[in-house]
DNA sequence: TTTTGTTAGTGTTATTATTACACTTACTTA
DNA sequence: TAAGTAAGTGTAATAATAACACTAACAAAA
């Protein structure tokens, strides 16, 4: 690999979707920098690392992903950078840096780009979540190192704001063949709070790009609901139907 | 001043309104380093620079806003990171910024930041603007200076969006006084559309920030308007009557 | 003083979107 | 066979949106 640039990194916010739970969970790596016990979360920090010379900001926010986490073929989407010079807050940060890097750093500007996926189906690589990674419930996500959880407020922000303005990458979380509560509940546990069931199945009827399949779940103890799937053309040509979603 | 951190800059993309025109303009600085017979807009660049090593983002943005164009007391708004690493796409640019900065460049991410002005009434320094400064209307931006055009069309759409969802900013343009046809020409330069006169005056009447002031114009050749004024508490607070503007 | 040009200002109707709300059905498991 | 669970369904009140055309008040020109 090439040349790293001591002066820029890329971060990833990689929200899980953990439908068992009804909660989201973002993925941290975890270091050993401060000591155990009263380390809070300081030790926790987003998958991220300096860019490389010859990469695009996109491509190595990728790489990274891939690097640290083993995710692939998910969708990043960058939402800011972050240039407070005093976001690395504590020397033991520095150092851990330069150690990690084998650079010199004195500021570092980041790059934050956030993905959201489905716990139970993009597993990251196993070795890595046994040593390193670890999901954690973005409500007990406060003090992380760095300026991390202002990051991560921010990409929640983003990422709500995309969803009700209807962006693509809700639906690629979903099973190809889905019923209208797991839809609900995905919008649910994004946005943090309650839908109404017949409102929300009024306003799915409208959109021409979720398709019922004419076939039903089984084996589950209750009625089965109908499954539907999401049709990606129709969503991108056209796009009729829904208006904006529960803002 | 410090030391310049060679691979990262920021960009100023100062949207004017030309409110006489009626068109949206945009603030470019000229150099020389093509010659000028056949160079269409490649000498033109937003105002930007490299970011100096002690200074955060936004204060960069601003430093480098006041240096080369005089502007300040503008509101920027940070929109997105560029950085493919062939955005420096002829050997004279990079010639030129290495000269201008005194250092050696490879490649340069850019930090976009872009403000909303009106043109009769923050003019820049008017030394600059003779010698290297220049308004150009939006839609004779092609062919900009490295990749100036493509984030000249990104800064449009957030703006744009951001307006939509309800700036202040679009707001802090008028003057203090205004009457609803200014304000209704303002939405209609910016989203690049015309708007139903009556259907945008039932929608600011709900908006208890716009208040009348009983009080109107004089000395037009024309029915003179009441005029009104934008209050800021009330906006910042509440909030209510307006759901969303114009999509 | 009359005419011309210009922007101000106003209401209705039809359509669509939003919100709030409660019961029966179909399945599994105990 | 009872208990538990999610599926699925309709209405009515309110609010938002879109389309549409004329009269009023002023300054300047004729």
């Amino acid at each position: 690999m090439s040349v790293l640039n001591p002066s820029l990194s890329v971060d990833c916010v990689i929200f899980g979707l953990d439908t068992k739970e009804q909660s989201l969970k973002t993925l941290v790596y975890e270091r050993d920098i401060f000591p155990d016990n009263n380390s809070g979360n300081k030790n926790l920090k987003f998958p991220g690392s300096l860019v490389a010379d010859n990469e695009s900001l996109d491509e190595s926010a990728y790489r990274v992903l891939k690097e640290l986490t083993g995710l692939k073929n998910i969708c990043l989407k960058q939402f800011r950078a972050f240039g407070d010079p005093a976001r690395i807050k504590y020397d033991e940060e520095r150092e851990w840096s330069e150690k990690h890097y084998g650079v010199k750093i004195d500021r570092v500007v980041t790059v934050a780009y956030y993905a959201l996926i489905r716990i139970d189906e993009h597993n990251p690589d196993q070795k890595l979540i046994k040593d390193k990674l670890r999901w954690i419930n973005i409500d007990d996500a406060e003090n992380l190192a760095f300026d991390h959880s202002y990051i991560l407020t921010k990409s929640l922000e983003a990422l709500q704001q995309d969803l009700i303005l209807q962006n693509v990458m809700a639906f690629e979380l979903l099973p190809k063949k889905f019923t209208l509560h797991q839809l609900q509940s995905m919008y649910e546990i994004i946005l943090g709070s309650k839908l109404d069931k017949r409102n929300f199945r009024k306003k799915i009827g409208k959109a021409d790009y979720i398709v019922p399949l004419g076939e039903k779940q089984n084996g589950v103890a209750h009625k089965p609901a109908m499954l539907y799937s999401f049709e990606k053309e129709k969503f991108e040509t056209g796009r009729e139907g829904i208006t904006s979603f529960f803002i």
